[in-house]
RNA sequence: GGAUCGGUAGUUCAGUUGGUUAGAAUGCCGCCCUGUCACGGCGGAGGUCGCGGGUUCGAGUCCCGUCCGGUCCGCCA
């Protein structure tokens, strides 16, 4: 038996006990006659105690860190406590002790804040594993993993895998392809979601499945993508979006209960797409600080049911707003008493190429009631002060207007409140604010492919009352800039999304069921029926042997466990990650192949460079 | 595909206007230490300044190219 206890539970109560330990090497603390060792293993560390005898032994052959230990001794009470550590009411007394293991130097250390940085902790991934830090991260998925399964079958939901070797269907994200070998020059794609198996498990009858499942996009990578991840993927049958809406609510509740001990009693605010777009600039708007956008101008082809209040900021003569597109403002509470150094540094953070902006009015709320602006040429004290009412500035204030291209400017005044409300300390890390987005609209065009694309994927319903409106009208645009126009750009889809303090952690929709109707999508898409069968043939066919009305949803588990333990960044939530190239430098992967794999496969390499 | 920041000791970083022998912390090695727990004290070793080219009397520092890494835009139904 190597070990009868973990380094992590043994308490005062054990005093006296004879006990064996085994677990690596943290630290050595040497002196003439005594030696002590903090013995880690997953569960905590311990302290041993070497005597004299033994110390001698150690001066012959040393510890070094990381080494894998075997001790066998008494458990005392200690003299010296240290109640920083669970166990540091007591120490063992060691009698006899093996070295199991050697380790060669680390190249960092293995602490909370390590030396090291983050290339080498990849490339010494099992060694980065050990820390503390990247250990509680881990729990905290597993602990969400846990969460989530004990609720969903709770609620009669069936966990069913799915093939990962699929065929590829290009419409939205690239695949990843595998080539095979039984079947020269054909390929497998790596599904970007199970979507078509679970709407065929719906059709089967298995009316609330779910999985938790790794997907697949070939894609760019950011602090929070990667090529493969994980996602919580549910599909219900018989259900309306109201269910699923309940029924995912209480999901993240039982996960924030169990993982976080956070009771979330209220229900999950709801709000429509176009009014996240509208108030927030953004379709996943952190609602745990308020900052909404005064729309002062906006075109009259986008969001054609809101009026916004271009009287406050017409007939001044001022270019720079008249010639804009759009014209959106925040009032950024507190921050009237901002230096010229600040505000032009606030200017040169908007013209960042990222954000994009030619530059950034602003106007002061100063304490005493009086305005100051860097328009006080085109606009006097009344009219300042009806734009930072209307903003909903207060004394003190500091109101911020951007003037530009209608999607450009929104996503920047977006990006502004998100980075004011950083500096001013309204993105709490420990609140946490859930929000339904919903009606979100079907269709988006894409200006380059001149051609309609899903805005969340081509098995998405229509709202019942616009399926008429989608059936009766051909999906043509003659001139690609008049999209705007087109009766398509109206239709709202049964799609919602789940926003987390800004973050998107899961979206779904009601599912289109009849065959005529996903007929009509795919059609709109600009799939002649030829590719229809080719792609999802299987789709439709399955649509003629009575499909169940269903919807579902599918969370980023990676990035939910992220939120959850409170950092921005996906990959130490997930145990071996990828960089941002896509490779996995511990293995150094992707690499190339054999000579043989390529015959084998009949593939021959035509690289260009 | 594009923008931007970085690459100097095992590691994390500093390095002034281009100027003597490139520094600190930590880790590593040696000696000392019986109550430490980020142990402490003394000493030591450790460098192709990512790589290639250029400017210059002289380059870690300036210029060009290239490779690697971080972040972002495009992309991510």
């Amino acid at each position: 038996m190597y070990r009868t206890h973990t380094c992590g539970e043994l308490r005062s109560d054990n005093k006296g006990e004879s006990v064996t330990l085994a677990g690596w090497v943290q630290t050595v603390r040497k002196f003439r006659a005594i030696t002590f060792v903090d013995l880690r293993d997953r569960y905590g560390i311990t302290q041993l105690l070497f005597g004299e005898e033994l110390t001698k032994e150690l001066d012959m052959d040393p510890l070094g860190r990381e080494f894998v230990l075997q001790a066998k001794g008494r458990v005392n009470e200690r003299s010296n406590k240290n109640p920083n550590i669970p166990t540091g009411n007591i120490e063992i007394a060691i009698t006899e002790f093996k070295i199991l293991n050697r380790s060669a130097t680390p190249p960092f250390t293995i602490q909370d804040d390590t030396d090291g940085g983050d290339d080498l902790r990849m490339k010494y991934r099992y060694l980065d594993l050990r820390r503390n830090a990247v250990k509680k991260n881990l729990e905290i998925r597993y602990a969400v993993n846990r969460a989530a399964r004990n609720y969903l079958h709770q609620n009669k939901f069936m966990d069913i895998e799915t093939p990962f070797l699929i065929k590829s269907t290009p419409e939205g994200a690239r695949d990843f392809v595998v080539p095979s070998r039984m079947n020269p020059g054909q390929f497998y794609a790596l599904p970007q979601s199970p979507q078509t198996f679970k709407q065929l498990l719906m059709v089967s009858g298995y009316d609330r499945y779910y999985q938790i499942v790794k997907c697949f996009r070939d894609e760019d990578l950011r602090a929070d993508r990667q090529p493969e991840f994980t996602q919580i993927d549910c599909e219900m049958a018989f259900v309306e979006q109201e269910d699923i809406l309940n029924m995912f609510e209480g999901m993240v509740k039982h996960i924030f209960k169990e993982v976080k001990g956070i009771d979330y009693a209220e229900k999950v605010e709801r709000m429509t797409w176009e009014d996240a777009m509208w108030n927030y600039g953004n379709d996943k708007p952190d609602t745990r600080f308020d900052m909404k956008v005064l729309n002062l101008k906006k075109p009259s082809t986008v969001y054609t049911d809101k009026q916004d209040n271009a009287a406050l900021i017409n007939g001044a003569d001022f270019k720079v707003f008249d010639d804009a597109e759009t014209v959106l403002a925040i009032a950024v509470p507190g921050c009237s008493e901002y230096s010229r150094k600040q505000t032009d540094e606030l200017t040169e953070w908007v013209k960042r190429p990222q954000i994009g902006m030619k530059g950034l009015v602003f106007i002061k709320v100063n304490a005493d009631g009086t305005y100051k602006s860097s328009v006080d040429k085109f606009y006097n004290e009344e009219k300042l002060k009806a734009i930072c009412d209307s903003a909903g500035a207060k004394a003190g204030d500091l109101v911020l207007i951007l003037a530009g291209a209608e999607e450009r400017t929104r996503k920047a005044i977006s990006d502004l409140r998100m980075e004011m409300a950083t500096r001013i300390g309204l993105r709490k890390e420990n609140e946490y604010k859930l929000l339904w987005v919903l009606d979100f609209p079907l269709f988006e065009y894409d200006e380059g492919g001149n051609r309609w694309v899903a805005r969340h994927h081509p098995f998405t319903s229509p709202k019942p009352s616009q399926i008429e409106t989608m059936i009766n009208n051909d999906p043509v645009i003659e001139k690609a800039k008049e999209y705007l126009n087109h009766p398509y750009a109206n239709i709202k889809a049964n799609a919602y999304d789940m926003v987390l303090n800004g973050n998107e952690i899961g979206g779904g929709s009601i599912r289109i069921f009849q065959r005529e109707l996903q007929e009509k999508m795919f059609a709109a898409l600009g799939m002649n029926k030829e590719e229809q069968l080719h792609k999802f043939g299987f789709l439709l066919g399955a649509f003629e042997y009575g499909a169940p009305p269903h919807g579902g949803i599918a969370f980023g588990f990676d990035r939910l466990c992220a939120i959850l333990g409170g950092s921005e960044s996906i990959r130490d939530f997930i145990a071996f990650p990828k960089n941002n190239a896509g490779r996995d430098v511990m293995l150094d992967a992707p690499a190339t192949i054999d000579e043989k794999q390529f015959e084998e496969l009949q593939i021959k390499l035509n690289l260009k460079n």
